[in-house]
DNA sequence: CATAATTCCTACTTTTTGGTAACTATGATA
DNA sequence: TATCATAGTTACCAAAAAGTAGGAATTATG
């Protein structure tokens, strides 16, 4: 085992997982980076994520905005106008986001295909 | 747009993090795939990861192994031997979990130390 | 016969997460 | 004056995840 430290709270994957493996967060991350422009508004990023509610779309971005991987530009103007875009961090966060998303899409009808319970 | 699903249901990221973005699974397979020999028992991974409950980690396992990213090996003597390992599938995910402990390593302070909640 | 070792399982409880639906603020517009 | 649009918030509730503590099975050993 060398020296190799896998312990809950200073392991480096559970660091990441504990902050930004819930529901929404990458989901969030990805849509802001697969988009043409790179910049989303609040109900742009709703209308693609049917599935999230407004309460949840609110709460990730706002943690992920407090982890510094996505900006949040106000305009002040009625009714508000708020973007959304990836920080250099939360660009740099991609690549590796992609290779996993590559492992699943090579990978993943094999695990879904064994799966008892789906 | 272009064409890019992020439905919940549809999207792989969410596939991948829906089935082993909990709390031990990458723990675990991390654990296996840093040690000398790549094989463990339990009470190996229990002691490597002792914030883990007997009961998470048995659960785990028992998902992993359902998700042939681990290989169970039973041996019947008494008391239990049961031996775990990376499946060659379990193992093509090492490179991308990987690359995400990179970016952990590298970038989680700047993170970490701006969050208001830790 | 009591104990130890190993790998679990089960019941119970607490904590965390997420969903629903309604509400707020603002100013333009009909 | 009522309505609309945007970007949220809030209260309340349900479900899921995870922790605790104890038990079960087997056989060798003292």
């Amino acid at each position: 085992m060398s020296d190799t430290n896998v312990n809950y709270r200073t392991c480096p994957i559970r660091q990441v997982i504990s902050r930004f493996g819930d529901k929404w967060s990458l989901l969030v991350l990805y849509t802001l980076h697969m988009s043409d422009t790179g910049v989303l508004r609040f109900n742009e990023l709703h209308h693609m994520m049917t599935d999230c509610s407004q309460k949840m779309l609110s709460a990730t971005l706002k943690n992920l905005e407090q982890l510094h991987l996505i900006h949040r530009e106000v305009y002040p103007v009625v009714p508000p106008r708020v973007e959304y875009s990836l920080t250099e961090m939360g660009k740099s966060l991609m690549p590796p986001v992609t290779s996993l998303i590559d492992w699943a899409n090579q990978h993943f009808d094999d695990v879904v295909s064994n799966e008892v319970i789906v």
